[in-house]
DNA sequence: TTTGATGATTAAGA
DNA sequence: TCTTAATCATCAAA
């Protein structure tokens, strides 16, 4: 492609006297003054101020003016050429909307607002459980919030300062050389582009952070510790005693958890885990089935009080061929207290997962040899009875 | 360090 | 939504 054709250049002008203007060294001449405009950056400020006043009393300034409004008509065209800056991509979006949605796009306020804000971010849905992991989480998730809205404050700050600086530089400026309101308005627009790229990777950075916390708060989570002597017995105890039917309901998992010290959802994931594995295993969990089921025993012993002789344990120990050992008894789960259980004294019942029909029990009148299976209440209907729940012993 | 126990997670199915 | 079954990851005893 060929080159625009130039307008042809005038002549230039022949050398201007080499006499030193007013104000200035001896010997300064057009090109020692564009020198010294060069050079002003270097100088104190008091000389800058000094020689700024000198070059705007030179007598060259009103023809040095023209020249540079002649530079500028040239180059204006590229100036406009210059795009603004867009609308916001799809990456400060994503970023916005991940912000948004952890809580940080609005400065943490005291009170109540701030923690519900933590903990609507809070992973996994469960606000109110594992609070000490929680809160830890909770503090780790306002600093970063307090990191990042304070950066965010100075980098605002920062460039409205630096706006309002380079303006007012400008328009200094414009007393020795042309600068248009355009001009002014597009090097705003560069400034407001960088420290917009800036405030990006602050939120770039951010939301990292949020990411790694999140990260080491869900591995800490899956960091396990082994429940309670007083949690295992006390599932192991409704295990073992509802072993034709494993399946407490939600009411019974709520009075498991308080009385263990465990949330609901571990009693659920107990329960899950226990029934799979004793399946599996029937025979490994034999010894502990005879442990809690003795215990159990002993408890209703006492519970029944001296004097009344405990028909049921008859038979309990040493525990009889068979998953266990069969003695059905009516315990009602008392909430403030150990349970109450009655004795159904003409019925056994014995265990109950069947390899092929699953949980199942055999019930079979003492007096006679061993009868059909018989089914168990479920929780459900164990409700119905008042709470009064069947247990095979 | 190894190994079994165990709490938690996940995908699939009812 | 709950359960099962498989699996992971960690704990704790040997």
């Amino acid at each position: 492609m060929d080159a625009p054709q130039r307008p042809p250049r005038p002549a230039p002008p022949p050398p201007a006297p080499r006499r030193s203007p007013p104000g200035l060294p001896p010997g300064s001449n057009t090109g020692d003054v564009l020198q010294q405009i060069m050079a002003i950056t270097d100088q104190s400020l008091d000389e800058a101020q000094a020689r700024k006043h000198a070059l705007n009393c030179h007598r060259m300034k009103p023809a040095l003016y023209s020249v540079l409004c002649e530079i500028k008509e040239k180059t204006v065209s590229s100036i406009h050429g210059i795009q603004e800056v867009g609308p916001p991509d799809a990456q400060l979006l994503r970023l916005d909307n991940m912000l948004l949605a952890e809580g940080m796009s609005r400065p943490e306020k005291r009170g109540r607002g701030a923690s519900a804000a933590a903990n609507a971010a809070t992973p996994g849905g469960h606000p109110n459980e594992g609070g000490l992991e929680h809160s830890d989480y909770r503090a780790k998730l306002s600093q970063i919030r307090q990191l990042y809205h304070s950066e965010l404050e100075k980098y605002e700050q920062a460039c409205r300062e630096f706006t309002m600086h380079v303006t007012n530089l400008l328009q200094e400026q414009s007393r020795i050389r042309p600068v248009s309101p355009a001009e002014i308005e597009h090097m705003v627009g560069i400034i407001h582009g960088k420290f917009h790229s800036i405030q990006m990777q602050l939120k770039q950075s951010t939301c990292e952070a949020v990411l790694a916390l999140r990260a080491r708060f869900l591995d800490a989570r899956r960091k396990r510790q082994n429940f309670s002597k007083q949690a295992t017995e006390v599932l192991n105890e409704y295990f073992y005693s509802h072993l034709s039917n494993p399946y407490p309901s939600e009411e019974t998992k709520e009075e498991l958890a308080r009385r263990g010290g465990i949330t609901v959802s571990q009693v659920s994931n107990w329960f899950g885990n226990k029934r799979i594995r004793y399946k599996k295993n029937m025979r490994k969990f034999q010894e502990e089935a005879t442990i809690y089921t003795a215990k159990t025993a002993v408890d209703a012993t006492e519970v029944r009080g001296p004097g009344r002789q405990a028909s049921c344990t008859s038979g309990q120990s040493p525990a009889p061929p068979g998953p266990l050992a069969p003695l059905t008894v009516l315990r009602t789960w008392r909430l403030d207290g150990p349970p109450v259980f009655t004795h159904t004294p003409h019925t056994e019942s014995c265990l109950s997962f069947q390899p092929r029909s699953g949980w199942q029990v055999k019930q079979m009148p003492t007096t006679s040899p061993a009868g059909n299976p018989g089914s168990v209440p479920s929780d459900a209907s164990n409700q119905v009875l008042g709470r009064a729940e069947k247990r095979t012993l």
